[in-house]
RNA sequence: GCCCGGGUGGCGAAAUUGGUAGACGCAAGGGACUUAAAAUCCCUCGGAGGUAACUCCGUGACGGUUCGAGUCCGUCCCCGGGCACCA
């Protein structure tokens, strides 16, 4: 053992004594239990950032407990290898995306190793690879022969002076394309669905089933899909042949209706445009209305009046039809019934546009309403609502719609938020869609025999549109069904799909026969799914939409794919950026000078390329796009492997969002130097010697108990809680005792050896290079990646005396070392008899005192 | 706009079930060692008052529940994530 320590001595073979002895490559074994450690795999971007460093490093501890616990650990890595950036950089650096991605993945292939992650490489999978994507082409045609996919219109960002489809990343603030500068259109173009929706109820009820799951992100996939009861309603058009069909969740306002709006979009308002021009200029401006939920809820509502009425299905009064930019096409029906008097959006339509308010609702209990100041949305008792008035939400409801059922105007009706998930992307970096349209069998799915559809990647990239679509070699083929020339199709699917199954896949990464074999049911469900918060909804819904249709095919025999999820909190950091004409050009915090006050707060920065200045903007989550991800390459060239795990996990909960900052690195690595300098004093002295528990003295005794609560608090941390800081934190305790421990006779020196096996086998998971060294110095010959997780010795932690904190109305006036046998009472009277607590007694009346044995007493007093 | 989180010293944070607010670490200040520096070690370190014992104030803001609130409830402010074509 070196007397200082270096990790560059150390971290390069303890790497190769893992990989040598094959270490963390598993297979399947029945005699143990099986634990399925997950991180989300990173798009190959380029460069591992912070947050990836967090996110396994998380996953790398966790891996290396269960290991300890005597679990067969699978830990694997691959790469979420097809999306946008890879295009972006083909245009910018004139190189395939192919090349690109390779060599982004080598790159960071090597970094992943260089922190030491236990990962079983030799099941890595690149999505990008047609032995991955060629699986997923043939899951879509099983679904297509399942009636689980379909095509229809939907809407894209259209930029129409690149002729290209747009996604909503590319769309800048003001509407206009990144590269056009073109105010984008949107264009309804034919895509591929799959009916997530005749999952939703499952998706839905099976959330109860996930116990390890935080509550949190169960909230939002709950809301997320969004089961409603509710009534579709249909209310005819006057002097027409045709209906309006509109859902909502409040039919007890039926009568509150005193309009209904459509989407611009919508059929009757197109009819009605023809002959009406302002409708038809208003029709025209919704165009440029970006796609976004968000930009759709906060733009300013607009409307104009199609100058159709409505027959309101009751009542037999008519309403006017208005087109609004607010109502869009693609969801649900198109239209909706307008309440303005008891919703917000609804009020604030009709007092723009002068349309009448009616209150229907009345409240109850001592809630009040002013429809002139907003409207009431709250539920009550229903007023001027005819046979109706009166009735409560939930029996206005039933007899509503009831009424409406009878009078065949409408029915009750289970809906979802979740919409259908639209896969098809117009863009070159993706998985085929195995399709070929032919003129006269329509959409046909390549058969089985003809998979995978291959992406060629020897393409030329001019930036605009996808290279494959001007492939004819590509695209030119003949219908499988009848032989003539027919078409292929040239989208691709959305990179979810990808990321949706590859955790099955890692269980059988080699198969080339099958999707999945029973490999994949030995190994999932993932007992450990590992990944940044901003997940929550989109990817980990789509996987277990997935894990079921798998299932369903036969491929797996659970429900869901996550047993237990950690939504690790983002590493995020300022963005500096500079405007031209409503671009942002991103820098890096490399790149730019920063000055800071003296609060620390950032106030200018300058490019240090030209010395200029730069825009300082949102503090945000670490991405290529914004250019503010910190390569820890420099972190782990100075410090190794070992100091950057520590740091990173001792910086903060894994959880919690983490604001990027260096300070604190240095700490780190000082502490792993001092417990090297501590371990290499006690060994240089020789072989421990048999601690001898008869004639411990009492500082021995408080040693062992340090060290055994550490054991007992460390193992809840990491096991339980997740706390990973706080095990780090309460090591470092354990530290600064066994340090400051006198080392006189053969007991103490006994004590330091059980104090430092602990220390090192509780931080083993962390710094596995350090620890790997430092307990081969302890005398060790088994490795101590193949050792168990220690246990506590429940009879180090007994303790003679108690800490009790005396308050006086809640204000802490002493604190009392007592015996912690003594009696409730005893224990009341010591406290009422302390010299400070009489201070504040003295002269008044004690109305009572509280007691909590073993902590407290609080003594209420006036 | 809607849904989900978060806000505690100069900084990262801790306080696990309503019971000592600030563990552990960073930075800073003082000291030891050194020709000097680095490294290392020791001490101080939320604010105000006090020689001290100790006291008062303090967990985004305001209000409430409770013997007792960083923790529970209500209203509001600010920050972050997601919003279906970034991944």
């Amino acid at each position: 053992m070196e007397q200082q320590y270096h990790p560059s001595h150390i971290e390069e073979s303890v790497q190769e004594f893992w990989s040598k002895n094959k270490v963390f490559e598993v297979t399947e074994d029945p005699q143990k239990e099986k634990f399925y450690c997950l991180s989300m795999f990173p798009y190959p971007s380029g460069r591992l950032h912070m947050g990836h460093v967090r996110n396994y490093t998380i996953g790398d501890v966790i891996a290396r407990y269960q290991r300890m616990q005597g679990k067969n650990v699978l830990q694997p890595m691959g790469w979420d290898a097809f999306g946008l950036p890879a295009e972006n950089a083909a245009i910018k650096n004139n190189v395939a995306p192919a090349v690109w991605t390779e060599q982004n993945i080598d790159y960071m292939r090597q970094q992943l190793q260089r922190l030491g992650f236990g990962y079983d490489w030799s099941r890595e999978v690149a999505t990008c690879k047609p032995e991955y994507y060629r699986w997923e082409q043939w899951l879509f045609t099983k679904l297509y022969e399942k009636g689980l996919v379909y095509k229809k219109n939907a809407v894209v960002n259209w930029d129409p002076v690149d002729l290209t489809v747009l996604a909503n990343e590319q769309v800048d603030a003001e509407g206009r394309g990144w590269r056009s500068g073109a105010l984008v259109e949107r264009k309804e173009i034919p895509q591929w669905f799959m009916k997530i929706t005749d999952y939703a109820d499952e998706l839905l009820n099976d959330i109860d089933t996930l116990a390890g799951w935080p509550e949190q992100v169960k909230t939002m996939q709950r809301n997320w899909i969004g089961r409603s009861q509710g009534v579709q309603i249909t209310f005819d058009i006057e002097n027409s042949d045709s209906a309006l069909s509109v859902y909502t969740t409040r039919p007890d306002t039926l009568y509150g209706v005193t309009y209904l709006a459509v989407a611009a979009q919508h059929p009757l308002a197109l009819e009605a445009a023809k002959s009406n021009a302002t409708l038809r200029t208003f029709i025209d401006s919704c165009k440029s209305t970006k796609t976004a939920e968000a930009d759709v809820a906060t733009m300013e509502k607009l409307g104009v009046d199609t100058g159709l009425k409505a027959i309101h299905p009751i009542t037999r009064k008519v309403v006017p039809v208005w087109a609004a930019n607010f109502v869009l096409m693609d969801y649900g029906t198109g239209a909706v019934m307008s309440v303005p008097g008891h919703d917000q959006r609804d009020w604030e339509f009709a007092n723009k546009y002068n349309l009448p308010i009616q209150q229907v609702v009345k409240p109850v209990g001592d809630e009040t309403c002013d429809l002139t100041k907003e409207a009431f949305t709250e539920k009550g008792h229903l007023i001027n609502s005819g046979e109706f008035d009166g009735l409560s939400f939930n029996e206005a409801f039933d007899a509503i719609a009831s009424a409406l059922e009878q009078a065949k105007k409408g029915e009750r009706q289970t809906n979802f938020r979740l919409r259908d998930w639209g896969i098809s992307r117009q863009r070159y970096w993706g998985t085929p869609i195995p399709i070929i349209n032919c003129e006269d069998c329509g959409a046909v799915p390549v058969p089985e025999q003809d998979l995978p559809v291959v992406l060629p990647t020897d393409v030329e990239f001019d930036g605009v549109g996808s290279p494959i679509k001007k492939m004819p070699s590509f695209y030119e083929t003949t219908c499988p069904k009848c032989q003539k020339p027919a078409i292929r199709e040239t989208d691709t699917f959305d990179t979810f799909m990808e990321s949706s199954w590859y955790f099955a896949r890692f269980a059988c990464a080699d198969l080339d026969s099958a999707m999945l074999d029973e490999r994949a049911d030995y190994w999932t469900p993932v007992d450990q799914y590992i990944g940044g918060i901003e997940h929550a909804i989109l990817h980990l819904l789509y996987a277990r939409f997935f894990h079921k249709l798998m299932r369903d095919c036969g491929l797996v025999s659970s429900d869901e794919p996550f047993k237990r999820l950690l939504t690790q909190g983002m590493v995020v950091a300022e963005t500096f950026y500079r405007e031209d004409s409503g671009k942002r050009e991103f820098f890096g915090l490399a790149d730019v000078d920063l000055k800071k006050n003296d609060k620390g707060q950032p106030v200018s920065a300058t490019l240090k390329a030209d010395g200029l200045p730069v825009i300082i903007g949102n503090i945000e989550k670490m991405s290529k796009s914004k250019g503010n991800g910190v390569d820890p390459q420099a972190l782990i060239e100075s410090y190794g492997a070992d100091t950057v795990r520590l740091f990173t996990m001792f910086a903060a909960p894994p959880e919690q969002s983490l604001e990027w900052s260096e300070s604190g690195v240095e700490g780190a690595f000082r502490f792993l130097k001092r417990l090297w300098k501590l371990t290499f004093d006690h060994v240089s002295q020789g072989p421990s010697p048999v601690l001898d528990m008869a004639t411990l003295n009492d500082e021995q005794k408080a040693v062992r108990r340090k060290t055994h609560e550490t054991i007992q608090q460390v193992t809840d941390d990491i096991s339980r809680r997740y706390t990973f800081n706080t095990a780090i934190a309460k090591v470092m305790e354990l530290f600064n005792t066994l340090s400051r421990a006198e080392q006189r006779e053969p007991n103490d020196r006994a004590v330091m050896q059980e104090g430092l096996e602990a220390a090192i086998l509780l931080l083993s998971p962390i710094v596995p290079h350090c620890t790997h060294t430092l307990w081969e110095a302890l005398g060790h010959k088994q490795a101590v990646v193949h050792e168990n997780w220690p246990s506590w010795d429940e009879s180090a932690l007994e303790k003679d005396s108690v800490l009790i904190i005396v308050q006086v109305n809640g204000k802490v006036r002493c604190k009392l070392e007592l015996p912690a046998n003594m009696s409730k009472s005893d224990i009341e009277k010591a406290a009422v008899n302390h010299e400070n607590v009489k201070r504040f007694t003295d002269g008044k009346t004690l109305r009572k005192v509280i007691v909590v044995p073993g902590k407290l007493v609080n003594i209420v007093a006036n």
